[in-house]
DNA sequence: TTTAAATTTAAACAAACGTTTAATTTAAAC
DNA sequence: GTTTAAATTAAACGTTTGTTTAAATTTAAA
């Protein structure tokens, strides 16, 4: 029943994409993330996608344009994802679990496009727009504000937290490891990408977690 | 004194640089953070620079190795600033304050180079020698890691504790403010570029030093 | 002052870049 | 079967890329 909602109300906006224009952009995303939006050409891409490089053009009009229907595409519906979080009828603790677990999993989900944001957002030269992300980055952290203020309200949360830096711990230790994979691996002693791919999941995730716990809840 | 063993036991490694290859590196390091490896050209940084184009393949060789020459010039003897932090006689909770404000300090301080480390750095595509960095990853973490080791021993910090990756929390945290930067200024209310690296050195590390005790530190 | 090496320069190089063109094919509507 | 618009193609466009060349200039030692 929820799911109805969501496919109606965002679908339209993200799906105007057909088959071989998502192809595209997968592709562009994948590419992007491994060797960045300068370093990937559009022949490249269009190699990858098996279509004619002039279809880049013809579907999106410019490769910064492909950038921005790629952010569109991934970027959304993330405020509706937190929320059914947040509705739920939980203690404190587990709720804090579960958001951290959401913003990991998230983040996990879309770490590509995200780590070419997390790349171009601060660069000048380009002429992206950032809005929807700007957007989702707000929603997110609006609602783990005002969750930690309920929280602390109620005395369940200690009250000298930097609130407004919680999200930049969870997400921050995220991407800290995944962009230096090579190095986690080893460190770790993870010797497959699905032994990595599974620890980022679990371990990483129970790390965050009990980071974000530590820092908001008195002893037990 | 301290600062004698240092001149004499690194410069040489690290100074076989003249006068114009600093120019010439310090630019690039600029560039390459600002608008990435891939979007700056070598004409950009020679004319920014203040030197002709040849200039840098007739010193560095190309492009590739010009990076290589920067993360040499920045990324070594940090393993020395370590050092001194940990052998000074102080207590644990102390020392953790000191080495957590040491390493922002340090990032900080080489936040340019190590933006382009972290993306360039799992660029399958480059042959870029990344060695020096993961060797002084290596060594922070592992002095580190003997450090709160010792910590548990004493009984002074806690053991279920992802050690780890109490790094990539301390870093992650670092780059996910300093990459959205435009962001947190409006977030934080910060209207000035000083007012944001000082909040970065202040409230930031004040914050980070929180986040890695509540981790270690019982109730006290 | 002479000489040789190091530095600096403008010009040229081929290769790769993002994008556009104009011709051709495909698919659906009538 | 014809018409019409959308999709697809190969080729070409003008720039920009990193790098090299070979000549000119500066520097410093003999």
């Amino acid at each position: 029943m929820f799911s109805f909602v969501l496919v109606f109300n965002l679908r339209p906006l993200l799906m105007d994409f057909n088959e071989k224009q998502i192809q595209i952009l997968k592709v562009a995303e994948k590419l992007f993330a491994e060797i960045g939006f300068d370093g990937t050409s559009v022949r490249h891409i269009a190699k990858e996608a098996d279509v004619n490089v002039a279809m880049i053009s013809y579907y999106f009009g410019s490769k910064e344009k492909l950038l921005e229907a790629l952010l569109l595409y991934r970027v959304a519906d993330f405020k509706m994802e937190l929320e059914t979080v947040m509705v739920q009828n939980l203690p404190h603790v587990e709720k804090l679990d579960a958001l951290v677990s959401l913003m990991v999993n998230r983040i996990h989900r879309n770490r590509r496009t995200h780590k070419i944001i997390n790349y171009e957002y601060t660069n000048t030269c380009r002429q992206i727009d950032f809005d929807a992300y700007v957007e989702q980055k707000k929603d997110s952290l609006g609602i783990i504000e005002a969750f930690v203020k309920d929280g602390q309200n109620k005395g369940v949360f200690k009250t000298d937290v930097h609130t407004k830096l919680l999200g930049a711990t969870v997400i921050g230790t995220y991407f800290q490891v995944y962009n230096n994979k090579p190095f986690y691996k080893k460190l770790l002693g993870l010797d497959s990408d699905e032994a990595f791919e599974n620890y980022m999941l679990t371990s990483l995730t129970q790390h965050i977690q009990q980071t974000i716990k530590s820092l908001l809840l008195n002893e037990k």
